[in-house]
DNA sequence: CTGAAAGCGCTTACAG
DNA sequence: CTGAAAGCGCTTACAG
C-alpha cells in the first residue's frame, strides 16, 4: 500500500517463478498447488498489495459501484429515506465484494456530478435520489455503464428500477381516511421534479382513486420537499383556504410531522377533529404525538434487490429483470 | 467514459499531433497556443475522457481522499456530529478538487476496512470517528499516506489533528453548573474507546477542574455511546443511586436529550430542580424541552482546517502544522 | 503447469 | 515547441 512498494515482480522473484505465474497463482489462473502456496507465502511475507490502478487498466473493472444522490449533503444526512437506503446499499454492496462510492451532489451541479462520477471509476451505479434535469439525464446516459434506479425513473429515462408499490400505498392512505368518515381530504405531496413534468405522482394517483371510490376528490394537492417545514407551511395553507379540512395524506412521515405540529398549534385535535396519514414508517412516526398512522415500505428489500440486479448485470452481462415492485402495508397508530 | 472508448491516441490523430504533444496540450505541459486549441478542440469533439486508472498508474496520484468512519452505517447517519462533519468535509474536499471516498466500516471489521481503504485508491485520509483497536491502528499505519484526525487521536498514534478545545468546553459546562449553585453533579460521558484506555476524557477533565475550583467533585461519571438511550439509562442510574443529584453534564446534546426525557418522566423539573448542560449545539438542542444550554463547537472550521492541512500535505509534501485547536463557546438556553 | 511477450492508456524525461 | 521511446504494474493469450 505504501508508495514505491513491493510489486508482483518482487513476489515472483521471491517465490522463484515468473511474473505471469505469480499473477496466475494469486488470481484464479491455473497453477500447481505447490506453486500456489509458494507464491502466496511470498506475497504474505512481502506484504504484497496489488496495484488497483494497474489491474483496472488491464481488466477494465474497478469493482467500485457508485451510489448517486442528487441532494445537498446536509439534506441527505437529515433525510431518513435517503440516509437509510444509502446505508443499506453500502452494506449489501460490501457483502457482494463491491466498493460503494457515494456520489453526493447538489441538484444543480451536473458538471460536478460528471467529474465525481468519472473519478469514482465505477463499473456501475445505483441512483437513489434523482431530481430530474436534462443535464443530469445526459451525464447518466454518457456514463454508459449499468445503472439501476431506486424509485421509478422519469418516463423518458428507460432504466431498470426497484420501487415500493406507490399506487397501492396511496390507495391505502385514501382508504383509511374515507373509512374513518373523512370527506375533506388534502394531499401534501413530495417534490415534483423527481418524475417527468407531465407525469402524475403515483402516491397521489392511488389516493385520488380511493377517494373517487368514496365519491370524493381531494380538496387540495400541495407539492414540496420532503421536509417538516413543507408540512407546516402546506397545512397552514390548507387550514386557511379550506377550514373544513378533516384529513391529510402526507407523502412522508417528515411532512406529516410538520402537519401534526401545525394542527397542534392551531388547537385542531388529532385524531378527533382531523386525521393524518404519513408515508415511510420511519422512527419519527412513533415519536410524534399522536403516534402516526402511516404506510410502511420495505427499504432493506429495495436495497437488496437493487444490489442483486446490479451484481447480476455486472457478472452475467444482462439484467435479470427490468423492475421489481414491493408491497407496502398500513401501520395503524393513533393519528386516524 | 464508455468502455472501449476514445483514447488520447484518437485525440492526437484527430489533431494531427503526436500522443506526447496531445498529453502536454491537455495537461499543464508546454505547447504552443495553436497546438493547445487544436488538441482541446479534438478532445471536445471526440468526447475524450482520460482514463484515470492509466493516469494513476503513471503519476501515483488518484486525487481521491478517504473519509474514514468506524461506525455502523446506521449510526453514522443518525449521529449529528458524524454526519455533519462528514458532509462538511465532502464539501470542502470537492471544492479543493479532491474526490471524497466514504470509508464507512463497523468498529470490529478491520479487515474490511483495509480492503475498502485499499480499493478507494486514496492519496490521503481524514479520520472522523475512530474507535480504537490495535488492528485499526495497524491498518492506518500500513496505509502509509498522509492522514489527519478530526479529534485528538489516541496517545500512541501520532497523527496530526484538529480538535475543538475539549478541556475548555468541559470547564465551561462545569462553571455554568456551579455558578447556578449546583453541588451534586453527574457527568454522562461519551464512549471510552475513542481515546487510549489509560487516558482521561478531556471534556470530563475540564469539568472536574471547574468543579474542583468550587470545592466539588462529580458524584458520578458514566461513559457510554453518544445516544439518547445512553442518556436515559445513565440518568436513571444516577437518580437511583444519587437522588440528591442537581446537575448533569452530558457529553453530547443527544445524550442530554435522553437525560431530559428521563427527568421529565420522573417529574424532576428542569431547570428548577435540576440543571442540564449538553455539548455540540446541534439542532436537537433547540427542539428539546426545555431548550438545552450547551457548548457549541465550530464543525465547519474543523472540517475546513482538516481539508486544508491534508491538501497542503499532499501538495507541498509536509504538514503546515501538526494540530489546530478551535475555541468553543457556551450557548445559554433554558436548561440551567 | 509455466515463461516470454504484448499491451492496457497514459505521462515524462530525452533528444532534436 | 515537438516526437519517439520508455515505462508505470499488472493480466492474458500464446507457445511450449
Amino acid at each position: 500500500m505504501v508508495r514505491g512498494s513491493v510489486t508482483i515482480r518482487d513476489v515472483a522473484r521471491h517465490a522463484g517463478v515468473s511474473i505471469s505465474t505469480a499473477s496466475r497463482a494469486l488470481g484464479g489462473g491455473s497453477a500447481s498447488a505447490k506453486t500456489r502456496t509458494k507464491v502466496q507465502q511470498a506475497a504474505t511475507a512481502l506484504h504484497f498489495v496489488p496495484n488497483t490502478a494497474a489491474q483496472q487498466l488491464i481488466t477494465g473493472r474497478s469493482n467500485v459501484v457508485a451510489i448517486m444522490i442528487t441532494e445537498t449533503p446536509d439534506f441527505m444526512f437529515q433525510d431518513a429515506f435517503i440516509s437509510s437506503i444509502t446505508s443499506q446499499l453500502m452494506n449489501s454492496f460490501t457483502k457482494a465484494n463491491l466498493f460503494p462510492f457515494l456520489v453526493l451532489i447538489a441538484p444543480n451541479d451536473a458538471e460536478g456530478f460528471a467529474r465525481l462520477l468519472h473519478n469514482s471509476r465505477a463499473d456501475g451505479m445505483v441512483v437513489v435520489s434523482f431530481h430530474y434535469s436534462e443535464q443530469f439525464a445526459t451525464v447518466i446516459e454518457q456514463f454508459g455503464r449499468p445503472t439501476v434506479f431506486v424509485g421509478k425513473p422519469p418516463l423518458d429515462m428507460d432504466y431498470p428500477y426497484v420501487d415500493p408499490d406507490q399506487l397501492q400505498g396511496g390507495r391505502m392512505a385514501g382508504q383509511v381516511l374515507t373509512a374513518r368518515g373523512r370527506r375533506h381530504i388534502a394531499i401534501i405531496e413530495g417534490p415534483t421534479d423527481m418524475h417527468s413534468p407531465n407525469e402524475r405522482n403515483d402516491r397521489t394517483t392511488g389516493c385520488v382513486r380511493a377517494l373517487h371510490d368514496a365519491g370524493l376528490s381531494p380538496i387540495a394537492t400541495i407539492p414540496g420537499p420532503y421536509t417538516m417545514r413543507h408540512g407546516i407551511e402546506a397545512a397552514h395553507e390548507v387550514l386557511t383556504e379550506h377550514p373544513e379540512v378533516d384529513g391529510f395524506f402526507a407523502h412522508s412521515d417528515q411532512i406529516a410531522a410538520g402537519v401534526l405540529h401545525l394542527l397542534h398549534q392551531h388547537d385542531r385535535h388529532v385524531p378527533r377533529d382531523i386525521s393524518v396519514v404519513g408515508f415511510d414508517n420511519f422512527q419519527v412516526a412513533g415519536l410524534v404525538s399522536p403516534p402516526l398512522t402511516t404506510i410502511a415500505q420495505p427499504l432493506n428489500q429495495l436495497a437488496e434487490a437493487a444490489t442483486e440486479m446490479l451484481c447480476a448485470r455486472l457478472e452475467q452481462g444482462q439484467w435479470p429483470y427490468r423492475r421489481k415492485i414491493f408491497p407496502v402495508h398500513l401501520v395503524e397508530r393513533d393519528s386516524v
